[in-house]
DNA sequence: GCTTGCACCTCACGCGACGTGAGGACGCAG
DNA sequence: CTGCGTCCTCACGTCGCGTGAGGTGCAAGC
């Protein structure tokens, strides 16, 4: 089976115009032409385009493509196991950097002000990147990114008032329990850690069970998080931890309670 | 605090030329400047640029950054959420695409040859991106690509032999227990199901049992891989499916025996 | 038979986000 | 006062295409 430029693009997801770049510098030339000169790609030649489309999204230009692609002593295997271990670490990057966005929102919600050298730690070791793009029509129609969208439009100050009225009235409950004696693994302490939770996914952001134990170990870590918590009553850091934790391992045991 | 171009650039990880064009271009202006015409950046200043680095990184282009950035109606929150639901979509694309990959090693393994429009299901509805960049210097130190790398070098087409080999082993023990009326939640059915899974880890990826599950799905569920199964005996696709889930389960219950 | 339309072709210039010098100014160390 | 290091401002180069302009091959409708 081959096809012309046009059904490639298509079904490719590119332009024509890319195919005619490729063929131009020698990375991607059909490897036939009907007697009217039109370009014939056979499924061989579709296999290299995704090859190369893959690299390409990861960041490779398209000179260090066509290295890794010419590459002699590199089977299909190799690619694919390359591939694998080059996604696992873009994810891993992101991961954490959502992990820090994730610590900048709390730093936001308790009101703690984070120094400009600590922002750029969502960066990590950061090397520059170029990834040009038409934005809206990528993210401008998913789902993520809208409900963030919606979620921001309806938001003020009477929001925002109301919302640290729940966290204060949240934190006296706490302190009230935890002068109670409460043990940290205690039911009413679960409940406090969980709707700690719910109080973050319904004002900010779906937070797992995952992200909160997260929070919960920064709430030690940093001495500014600990510093907050222990305004509310000194030993509260430590017992919002160990709450937390109590909270997302019961989730585990039985995680069909609501 | 202020900082000159030198240390910005150090810090945020990038060229001084970077900060000479976002500046020409109106997107991060220096608040100050030394009687010399030197260029002073605050820490206000410093934390626009963590957020526009932040945004380039996704994809947005210069003129996209400058219009989210210059939203009136968006507060820091609003960009913090913004942030985290684009991060959490991109990881999920990236996660979409290692599975197909995942896949696609599978196929390779068992010897199934995938058709060219099966390949390009990686990119699922895909949209051209553009990232340009010197990749060895990105992904050459990277451990990941390293580790794939090492693991290619050494293999050659008597240890792809060897592989066969003790693949065929294991299909023959596998009918054997099959044969024998063993249910897939045996305790030898499950050892073989979590052999399998060492295979695939000593042989191309790390293979956990989350993706091992994932694998053991698209054996019912995809008609050429039930057609290898069941080429080795009727039922058996069905039965390591299960045997797999099995493992994994086990291993979710007593995580420390090995 | 002739036009119309579509998908293809080949130049060739334009653009975004910088890279890469060229040539010069400031400040301070020896 | 002479380097040196860092800063400045042009200004052209590069990469990966976008975007026409102008022409060709071919099936369909008039």
């Amino acid at each position: 089976m081959e096809y012309s430029v046009g059904q490639v693009a298509a079904f490719a997801g590119i332009t024509v115009r890319t195919l005619h770049h490729y063929d131009e510098v020698g990375l991607l030339s059909p490897s036939t032409r009907s007697r009217a000169g039109h370009r014939r790609y056979s499924d061989a030649d579709l296999t290299r385009l995704q090859q190369i489309l893959f690299y390409r999204e990861l960041g490779f230009s398209l000179d260090e493509v066509a290295a890794v692609l010419d590459d002699p002593v590199a089977d299909p295997v190799a690619h694919l196991r390359r591939q694998h271990a080059l996604l696992t670490e873009r994810i891993e990057r992101l991961r954490e950097m959502a992990a820090a966005v994730e610590r900048a929102m709390e730093a936001e919600r308790v009101g703690i002000d984070l120094t400009p050298e600590e922002r750029f730690e969502v960066f990590g070791d950061f090397d520059p990147d170029q990834y040009a793009e038409e934005a809206e029509r990528r993210w401008g129609g998913t789902d993520a990114y809208r409900q963030s969208q919606r979620r921001v439009c309806g938001y003020g100050k009477d929001d925002w008032l109301r919302h640290r009225a729940e966290q204060a009235d949240w934190g006296e409950r706490l302190a009230a329990l935890f002068d109670s004696g409460a043990p940290a693994d205690s039911e009413a302490a679960m409940d406090l850690a969980e709707e700690h939770r719910r109080q973050i996914t319904r004002w900010f952001y779906d937070c797992s069970y995952e992200i909160h134990t997260g929070l919960g170990e920064m709430y030690v870590a940093d001495p500014r998080f600990t510093a907050y918590y222990e305004k509310i009553k000194p030993g509260v850091a430590t017992y919002v931890r160990d709450a937390i934790l109590a909270n997302a391992v019961r989730h585990l045991d039985e995680p069909d309670r609501t």
